[in-house]
DNA sequence: TTGTTGTTTGGAAGCGCTTCCAGAAGTATT
DNA sequence: AATACTTCTGGAAGCGCTTCCAAACAACAA
């Protein structure tokens, strides 16, 4: 019913025999070009797309890769969503197949078959609000696993991360520059790597104007918008001119908290976030933000995922992204936000 | 690599053949209960797992279906991420892998390529910003589909909707009984069934009550929050005590307006909304609005393609699920929005 | 007991593809 | 022209599973 054109028929048009039409499609050497060629146009003449069962019943590979996200993260964060668009459309672009599992923080069994019943070659994991267990089971299982978004402390995996520390010191100086003098920041969860890493370039920020960091000023939060809400008073009532967040979701949640106190932002107080998703543009006014490069986060992780689970090189530990600087000095009101 | 534990292992342990193994675990009849009883005991112990690849080549399923979605829809909509992780949920309960495809308004060779390669048995399609082209090609490739969220005029497709009519018709009825006179609209695309609904049951409310509609204040939007904003002026000079939305992202639209123009809402005007999506909840004041069941719509549409699949019934049509209605007359606010 | 059903079971043939292996063909070296 | 290579190519063996078909067995009636 999919697909009528088997090899056999590609291969018996071409006059050659079924191992060397596979041979010339795949590119596999030990062809004669000529002999490749023809198998090519014959195969797209007869409009042949190979049986993927098939081929990956032989050749043992899926060409389908898992995208593992928390569940609840995809309605909360915005960032989930981001990152989800982009690893699809690298994963097309790489023409592997986008398996998308979303699971609780704890690996749940249903998810875990999934991943182990070979329906995936190797996965890609958003570690923002999974549990640490996820990882180790995807290890120990020998799944080939990119992890996106945090630099856990295990060593020999592979993840893909956008620069951190720089590109907080990036905004928090911008804010420092702008004149901010008692700068507050709510952070992530500072188990997280990320988040551990943002709070340092705040420090960075500071150190290297020689300010002096109140850490008193610096509350943890968990990304979450709720939380940033309901930390919020406790850091404004500190009197700050600023407050670096974590990432955007925070940002909204203490904005959302300013506005209903009646504080002007950013006259009154600053307020800058990190991720730059579209969460961004739904708040008025916009916010000064560090965009993450999602398309380029994600090609690199399907790369590095791809190179991991056929094996060719030697896995490369650690690919950190540069992030882009969304400098947002006036309170510019434009286009329709909530 | 994956799965070391192969059937016929089972089958050896178990004393019978692989024939039998195969049977006995797949709950094809003809086999002896105490034979099934035994193999599965037996599989477990061995903690066998089918190997999908295997699965699919000799029995001609994948047990993967596909959610075809609007790759920009995903970003502006938060319609389209509840509907997926709806559909992931779904997808798992029933033992299917989920494989997420994104794609543009008309058909992109690669995801087709995707599709027709096998990879999934059927395709749940949700047509809220996907070509009408999409839905022919489909079908045209015989390719097992669902569509969900609206109603297209070509017969024979199964299509599972919420009920519109009547949602909208209480929604408009609780504005109109709750003091509204001059109720404006802001629909959908009115090509795509659901938004012409939607319109339907404003328009029904008001005959039930022997109110006259004033067409002119209909205008047609496209479910995106720019239009709505770029539309809410015309609107609102028309000076309306209320104004039924679309979908939820239209009423933000609107809502950003009229925070714009300082008027009070709902005091000044009402404004209700359609899909209860989180959305929502990032908007302060509340929005009355009718709460896609998004939970059953996707557990539909995965039965419904499953059996469209395995072709055991005659496909049913059309499933029509209802709503549930969210009043909010007070302009209560709470939690952290932006 | 024997002949008939009906139920269980195993053998074996694939599903479409990759890849090992050995043989065929072609090229280069004396 | 014969030998030794190198490059191509086809045969065939699976990958792990489902399912058709026929054999084996049980149960029951005659």
């Amino acid at each position: 019913m999919t697909s009528e054109v088997t090899l056999d028929d590609v291969a018996e048009k071409s006059g050659v025999s079924r191992a060397t039409a596979s041979r010339a499609l795949n590119g596999r050497d030990g062809v004669r070009d000529d002999v490749r060629e023809r198998v090519h146009i014959i195969a797209k003449a007869l409009g042949y797309r190979p049986n993927r069962a098939a081929k990956n019943l032989a050749g043992g590979r899926t060409s389908v890769i898992g995208l593992l996200i928390g569940r609840d993260d995809i309605h909360t964060d915005v960032y989930a969503v981001s990152l989800i668009q982009a690893v699809a459309k690298a994963a097309e672009d790489h023409d592997e197949g986008l398996m998308l599992l979303l699971d609780s923080k704890e690996p749940t069994e249903a998810v875990q078959n999934l991943i182990s019943d070979g329906l995936v070659d190797g996965v890609i994991v958003s570690v923002v609000a999974l549990g640490e267990r996820w990882v180790e089971e995807l290890l120990d299982a020998h799944i080939p696993t990119v992890l996106v978004g945090s630099l856990p402390p295990r060593p020999g995996v592979a993840v893909v991360s956008v620069e951190n520390i720089e590109s907080s010191a990036t905004v928090v100086g911008h804010m420092l520059d702008g004149g901010c003098r008692r700068l507050g920041s709510i952070t992530g969860p500072l188990d997280k790597t990320d988040a551990m890493q943002r709070a340092d370039g705040y420090r960075l920020a500071h150190a290297r104007r020689s300010l002096p960091v109140d850490e008193s000023l610096i509350i943890a939060g968990d990304y979450t918008r709720q939380a940033a809400y309901d930390l919020a008073d406790r850091l404004i009532d500190m009197k700050p001119d600023g407050i670096f967040c974590g990432n955007d979701e925070t940002a909204l949640g203490v904005l959302r908290r300013t506005t209903e106190r009646g504080i002007k932002v950013p006259e009154d107080l600053a307020i800058a976030g990190f991720d730059g998703t579209s969460a961004n543009e739904v708040a008025a006014p916009r916010l000064t933000t560090i965009h993450q490069p999602f398309a380029e986060v994600a090609d690199k992780a399907v790369k590095a995922l791809i190179t991991s689970i056929t094996g060719s090189d030697g896995p490369l530990e650690q690919l950190v992204v540069p992030t882009i600087f969304y400098g947002e000095t006036t309170k510019t009101v434009e286009g329709p936000d909530a």
